[in-house]
RNA sequence: GGCCCGUUCGUCUAGUGGCCUAGGACACCACCCUCUCAAGGUGGCGGCACGGGUUCGAAUCCCGUACGGGCUGCCA
């Protein structure tokens, strides 16, 4: 075991990976990496009912894809929890021995059926002293000291809980299984945890732990509690009701450094007021002494402008790389044996600053792929609603056709000039008909760059399929 | 209900007693640039929840109120 500090990031399998839990992972991460420490991982698996192996498989592909990369001298595990049930167990018979803990043989409709009759709440530490032992429907419950338990929190500070107000809580399930609070301090104490840094709502819970750790003969861990993360309704994201899978985003064309670096901003800002930073400098910067106490609301908006400022930071190649999922999948704009990657390529740079995300790209530029892109019928009916319009789709169709000169600049030239002499000052104003006839929309990258890849026996035929339909 | 945490522009935040006439980013609005749309540039709108203290001085410290959130399981 090494010798610095050690985090942890103890996800429960649940089929998807939460993007809390994924900035989460990310702070321990950073600190693991800046105090020279470890980052343990463990799957929390002694749920029955959320164990299964491809889940745990989607944890650490999660966990990769925003850079804590399982083959990181600093990252340790996985391990699994329900393989360590025994020591869980034996845990709990060692705080029996000693008298930290006791059994009680009064099931769930016991305690509520007594809370009635008295008017009360919770467990009242009824069995404290029967001297039940273990036995059949038989649940372990702790013994919960007087006094006052004070928490030390690196992001909140001293926060003390009255133990009186903590019940006696279940250490063993009247099956014997471990709970699991116990387990998560079992593990800790025994994987050598000094740092626990997880959500706020484990702050209840602390207090508990706490004792357990003492109780068990160890000094408590580095506590810090970082606040949950929020959907608009300021409700802890679900879910049920919220876009919390990161796959989802990753499926939709968000970069991971763009996720990672926006869900480091959620919480905590880097120094020197530039939010956009390279992940190492972040990495060193962290402190959670600097991280936010209030809840922070997941902006998709936000996110989507980092990520379009990380597409804008792409070089062409980079871009086009990181395009090909979306650009040979199945549901892609147009038809792979017509795409064509030196076109794609040399119209990246205008294609980047039109997309927020990767699944955005190839709508962008789907014209230029397509044998022949649907023209939406309300653009072309107001794109020739005119004599004047008509009269621009005319000539500018005869200039391209006389031009020898096949380039942005001469294609440009050539159509203002036929703009002009249909009336129009302004040529800019003038290029729907064109941009319609072409692309099928009235909006999309610059023209004349666009029908320079496209071609002159293309652009030409397009030009005069649509001109047909006006009669 | 009880316990705990929190509260700076709509949102994410900077701010750790004087540098604050509260700074930045996203969003929004306007203008500029411009072959459309973006991108980019410039400017604008907009906030210390409220009330008391402490102090020469408070967004910063203390108390209270209001509001919000989390937890309250033989789930994790």
């Amino acid at each position: 075991m090494s010798s610095g500090p050690r985090f942890r990031f103890a996800p429960s399998p649940t089929g998807f990976f939460h993007v809390g839990g994924a900035r989460t992972a990310l702070w321990n991460w950073a600190l693991a990496h800046s105090m020279g420490g470890t980052f343990v991982l463990r799957i929390e698996d002694t749920d029955a009912e959320r164990n299964r192996p491809e889940w745990t498989q989607g944890i650490i592909d999660a966990l990769e894809w925003i850079g804590v990369h399982a083959d990181d001298p600093h990252f340790e595990g996985p391990y699994f929890q329900s393989q360590y049930a025994e020591q869980h167990i034996a845990a709990a018979h060692r705080l029996f021995e000693q008298g930290a803990a006791y059994y009680c043989d009064m099931t769930a409709a016991d305690v509520e059926a007594r809370n009635k009759a008295e008017g009360n709440q919770g467990y009242q530490g009824w069995s404290r002293d029967r001297g039940l032992g273990p036995g059949p429907g038989h649940v372990l419950r702790f013994r919960v000291p007087e006094g006052t338990t004070v928490v030390h929190d690196l992001v909140r500070g001293e926060v003390s809980f009255d133990n009186a107000l903590i019940e006696d809580f279940v250490l063993l399930r009247s099956n014997g299984s471990p709970m699991f609070l116990l387990a998560n301090v079992v593990d800790d104490l025994t994987m050598g945890i000094t740092h626990v840094v997880r959500a706020e709502e484990h702050l209840p819970n602390t207090p508990k732990q706490q004792m357990m750790w003492e109780a068990l003969g160890h000094p408590a861990p580095v506590w810090a509690h970082v606040p949950v993360l929020v959907n608009e309704a300021r409700k802890k994201l679900s879910k049920r009701r919220d876009k919390v899978a990161l796959e989802m985003y990753r499926d939709e064309g968000i970069l991971a450094e763009a996720m990672v670096n926006y869900l480091m901003t959620l919480g905590w800002a880097p120094k020197g007021g530039e939010e956009i930073q390279p992940w190492p400098q972040m990495q060193a910067d962290f402190r959670l002494e600097d991280v936010n106490h209030s809840p922070a609301f997941f902006d998709l908006k936000k996110l989507g402008a980092f990520n379009g400022e990380y597409i804008r930071r792409m070089s062409p190649e980079e871009f086009l790389e990181a395009c090909r999922p979306w650009l040979f999948a199945a549901d892609a704009p147009f038809p792979a044996d017509r795409f064509d990657e030196a076109v794609f390529l040399a119209m990246a740079p205008v294609i980047q600053p039109r997309a927020t995300t990767l699944a955005e790209a190839p709508a962008v530029i789907d014209f230029l792929f397509l044998a022949d892109p649907a023209i939406d019928a309300d653009a072309w009916a107001k794109a020739t609603a005119t004599p004047e319009l008509v009269g621009v789709l005319r000539s500018s169709t005869a200039a391209f056709e006389a031009l020898t000169d096949w380039h942005a600049d001469a294609l440009k030239a050539a159509f203002e000039s036929a703009a002009e002499a249909n009336g129009f000052t302004k040529p800019g104003k003038a290029q729907a008909p064109v941009r319609v006839a072409i692309t099928g929309r009235t909006v999309g990258p610059p023209l004349f760059e666009s029908l320079e890849f496209m071609g002159r026996d293309e652009t030409l035929r397009r030009l005069r399929n649509a001109g047909a339909t006006i009669g």
